[in-house]
DNA sequence: AGCTATTCATAATC
DNA sequence: TGATTATGAATAGCT
């Protein structure tokens, strides 16, 4: 071919193969309509690209009759018989297959949006500056997670000491409860307690904080990050 | 082509008719081998002559799988049977929306590896992506900042109820300590406080607050996001 | 996407 | 059929 002859070998540049494939793909289907149309025949092509991308071509009616008169002509039997009967079955294994590939593409563009944009030089500003801001994003963000665990941990110690002194205090109450017969104290769930009353009361019940997973993630708690 | 430029209609000379056809389909069973290598696609073509005489190319694997590969990509089989027509077309709607998914991954990775995106990806397409990617990472925030606020505010509703026992429990020993002079204890604000001071005493009704947080946190609870 | 220099394909002919 | 040849098509390498 043109500026110097081809050599029938997979081509290795990914853009060459990519042009050279959309444009002998355009030739050959072309061709094969040509070659239909002048010899009356019927002719039917099916292309699947490198990365699975389907082209097809059926001269005279749909490819599946085309597909029907091949394989009549080929001479089996097994064609549609069995098929129904296996097909749910294979169609939830394809849809398996599929998701699978899926989860590896996801994988693929997560790693490559982590790595380095070295290797290639022809990448444009965009993709730099995407990078750029995503690490922005990224110590904006480190930072504020931190500052949320050190409250964690913060209020986790504050709890660990009060509980301490309310063992503590208890313990007090219950050694003079002992003499002088003093009521012990409810906490409520919703950690409001009414002293006045308590103290009134005659109920010896353990003094507890229970449940205080009342969540209280309001809808103007937004996500700002 | 040689000789004069030829029409695109059926030739009527059958001798000539013939001629052509056969040397039209091998040049075309040629280029579609060709393409097939050069550009690492898998094609397949079924050709009737007009006598019905057929002739085939299927370049990797045999025909009936690449038929096969064809119907799945195609959107798939004629399934006959109605009963499970609903179930099937179901089915036949997650495939198609797992495929375009797979294609759209496909076209991302490509577009990564430095290809260029205009001559691979409409803008709809990039529109399509930046959300997806966008939605993915939200739902991965939404999620660790939803589990962090429901720990700090676990932890904020526990410090207040403790606060508040510690307070009544401290009304109390002062109320006696007026008596009997018993010297009142006190939690510093770092946390720490004497446990020295602490009365053995037998403690029939702890005082008590339940661990229902310590599983929310992996120990891998990087930030890594 | 276009262009162009080459190589290919092939219609007509022998 | 097969070979030859004059011409139109296809296309590899570049922008």
């Amino acid at each position: 071919m043109a500026r110097g002859k081809v050599q029938l070998k997979r081509i290795e540049n990914p853009v060459h193969r990519q042009v050279t494939f959309c444009k002998r793909r355009t030739s050959l289907l072309k061709k094969a309509n040509e070659l239909s149309v002048l010899c009356d025949a019927e002719i039917g092509i099916i292309i699947f690209s490198t990365h699975g991308k389907l082209y097809e071509l059926a001269t005279k009616g749909p490819m599946e009759g085309l597909i029907d008169r091949y394989k009549t002509a080929c001479g089996d039997a097994h064609s549609t018989a069995g098929a129904d009967a296996n097909q749910s079955q294979e169609i939830k294994q394809e849809i398996s297959m599929l998701k699978k590939e899926i989860d590896l593409l996801h994988k693929s563009v997560r790693c490559m949006l982590g790595e380095g944009i070295a290797g290639h030089m022809t990448l444009d500003e965009l993709l730099v500056l995407e990078k750029h801001l995503e690490m922005w994003v990224y110590h904006i963000r480190a930072t504020k997670m931190q500052i949320m665990f050190q409250e964690i941990q913060s209020l986790k110690n504050k709890e660990g000491i009060l509980k301490a002194a309310n063992v503590f205090l208890q313990e007090k109450i219950l050694e003079r409860n002992s003499l002088f017969d003093v009521s012990p104290m409810i906490v409520q769930q919703n950690g409001y307690f009414d002293a006045g009353q308590m103290v009134a009361a005659d109920i010896p019940c353990p003094l507890t904080v229970q449940n205080e997973h009342s969540n209280l993630w309001g809808s103007d708690m937004g996500f700002s990050y």
